[in-house]
RNA sequence: GCCCCCGUAGCUCAGUGGAUAGAGCACAGGUCUCCGGAACCUGGGGCGCAAGUUCGAUUCUUGCCGGGGGCACCA
């Protein structure tokens, strides 16, 4: 594939490099905030001012001047302090669209030089509730990462790591088997109501053991967490369980491979991993002094069972009351002797409820399956990653429900619908989009959107490189808001063949790319409204 | 005390070195003979504070102020 941008930018890198001796100069283009400053420009004559001792403005003209002129420039200049601003021809814009209609839904997906095999954690959390909207943030990011890391051009696997035995679980158990007798939970057992859910749906003896009533509901609880993940659209293929890292030995072989590396060593009667040496806060007991592994242990068992499945790249997806883990993790890799950056943490921030934190004991707990009730999959999708995972989300209910209609994701959605629609209405008329061979020259609206529809490359790249998904939401509001005032100013079924031949194709890019670009996000693109 | 995230318009947030900082909501007022009005257009208003680096800082560095989250031989 072409790169629109890259071919603009060509010819001024070896103008700049000209004027540099030869040293390569990276061209960075970008679009003005001012029409008046032309499709593009471009500060490079400003930021070789410095090591040519020259005034930017002189370099900039210099520039100009020596740029040979491939047929994309309809005009170059020089402006402000030493900008370089170039209006584009027709004929670029052609080509722009020539090259995403060629690429169809396929446009912007990547092919990396490296290609990696990347595996993300995601969710894990343990089969003692219904899923809440902080897992539900966590999976839509994850699961949205994944999809971008994947359209990049990598090999990805989603996978939820569970805990199916031990302390908590077991209150879990006692909690179903105490509602089932009509009592309250123990002390520190679930209050909630999947614990009473269950128990009516479990046809075990009121009076059978913890054990039995854990391992009758367990199942039960999967079951529910499966089908909430799979209303938000998300496919885990393994699901991991801390036991099997016990009982298949891989927990000792782990610690026996840290011992070998020599960052195990024994202290006040339990076995410590040196994390404390490859960046970690402190080490990290392995093994208590009563014999019992941690769960540190089984960490690392893990980590060492992700890399030897194959996987050069692990993420973890983790909020921010877990970012403590990241150090360790890293450590813990060292320790095994990998590559410590090859564990990546994306860490979001803590999701919120009517401005309070969830807890089970607030009694303020929202779940994923409330949230998708009030609003829908596809609202929920979006709402979960439009913003930073960065930064910390509010969840109201309430409020949800009565915006549930000013959602933006409805506003793309309908850019999406309409294209399809003018598609459809063409099609019956007997026309379509076309491979190329325009004569029409774009008004400001056409240009406006081929030059966001030739950003998507890029913003599809830096969202899955900087595990940002919510670049791609902000890019879909803006791409939508194009399409929108293309269609309204200017007439797509224009009379003439050759008018109506380009805007055709523009919109069938732009119904191929919202496509596409909701996809990764986990929400559909309806053909119609 | 140490570590992570945040502080941008009345509210919720985009924007990881460039020219006059954007969007949605809210508020005020406009646009339909026409491809889907879930649309479009206009208006008011903002980078927490202070130094530093730079030709240029919302962006990078440091300090301070304010908010959130962490610092287990728990899971």
């Amino acid at each position: 594939m072409t790169d629109l941008i890259a071919r603009l930018s060509a010819p001024i890198a070896g103008a700049a490099a000209a004027l540099a001796d030869g040293v390569p100069v990276d061209v960075a283009l970008e679009r003005p905030a001012d029409a008046e400053h032309g499709d593009y420009a471009t500060s490079v004559a400003l930021r070789l001012a410095p090591m040519l001792r020259r005034s930017p403005r002189s370099i900039a003209e210099d520039i100009a001047a020596r740029i040979s002129d491939g047929g994309d420039y309809a005009g170059v200049e020089v402006a402000g302090a030493g900008f370089v601003n170039l209006h584009l021809s027709p004929h670029w814009y052609h080509d722009a669209v020539a090259e995403a209609a060629a690429a169809g839904t396929r446009y912007g997906a990547g092919a990396p030089a490296a290609r990696r095999n990347i595996l993300v954690e995601l969710v894990s959390a343990n089969p003692t509730g219904d899923i809440t909207v902080a897992s539900a943030r966590n999976g839509a990011y994850g699961d949205a990462v994944a999809r971008l890391v994947a359209f990049a051009g990598h090999d990805v696997v989603r996978e939820y790591y569970f805990n199916d035995q031990g302390g908590q679980i077991d209150k879990f158990g006692a909690s179903v088997r105490a509602r089932r007798r009509g009592e309250e939970p123990p002390e520190g057992g679930y209050p909630g109501a999947e614990p009473s859910a269950l128990a009516t749906q479990l046809d075990v003896d009121p009076d059978a053991s913890v054990e039995e009533w854990t391992a009758a509901a367990v199942p039960l609880m999967f079951a529910r967490i499966k089908a909430s993940l799979a209303r938000l659209r998300i496919d885990v293929d393994i699901w991991f369980s801390e036991r099997e890292l016990h009982s298949s030995g891989a927990v000792d072989r782990a610690l026996a491979r840290a011992r070998a590396a020599g960052h195990v060593y024994d202290r006040d009667g339990a076995t410590w991993l040196a994390t404390a040496q490859f960046g970690d806060d402190k080490d990290r007991v392995l093994i208590k002094a009563d014999g019992v592994p941690t769960y540190f242990a089984a960490d690392i068992a893990y980590i060492e069972h992700k890399f030897a499945r194959g996987h050069d790249r692990l993420l973890y997806i983790l909020g921010a009351d877990h970012h403590g883990y990241v150090a360790r993790l890293q450590a813990a890799a060292a320790c095994l002797g990998h590559d410590p950056a090859a564990v990546e943490v994306p860490i979001y921030q803590m999701v919120t409820v009517s401005g309070e934190r969830m807890g089970k004991r607030r009694g303020n707990v929202v779940t994923a399956d409330e949230l998708i009730d009030a609003i829908g999959v596809d609202a929920a999708r979006f709402f979960l990653v439009q913003r930073s995972h960065d930064q910390t989300m509010d969840i109201d209910l309430d409020l949800a429900v009565r915006t549930e209609r000013e959602n933006p994701v409805y506003y793309v959605q309908y850019a999406h619908a309409r294209a399809r629609s003018i598609l459809r209405r063409a099609a019956e008329e007997g026309t379509g989009p076309t491979a190329g061979g325009w004569a029409h020259a774009p008004e400001r609206q056409e240009r406006e959107l081929v030059k966001r529809l030739v950003e998507w490359p890029q913003v599809a790249r830096e969202a899955a490189d900087r595990r940002a998904p919510h670049r791609v939401v902000a890019y879909l509001s803006q791409l939508a808001a194009d399409f929108h005032v293309f269609h309204h100013d200017l007439r797509v079924l224009h009379d003439d063949a050759d008018v109506r031949a380009f805007r055709l194709t523009v919109t069938g890019c732009v119904g191929d790319t919202i496509g596409t670009a909701l996809d990764l996000i986990g929400v559909e693109a309806p053909d119609a409204m």
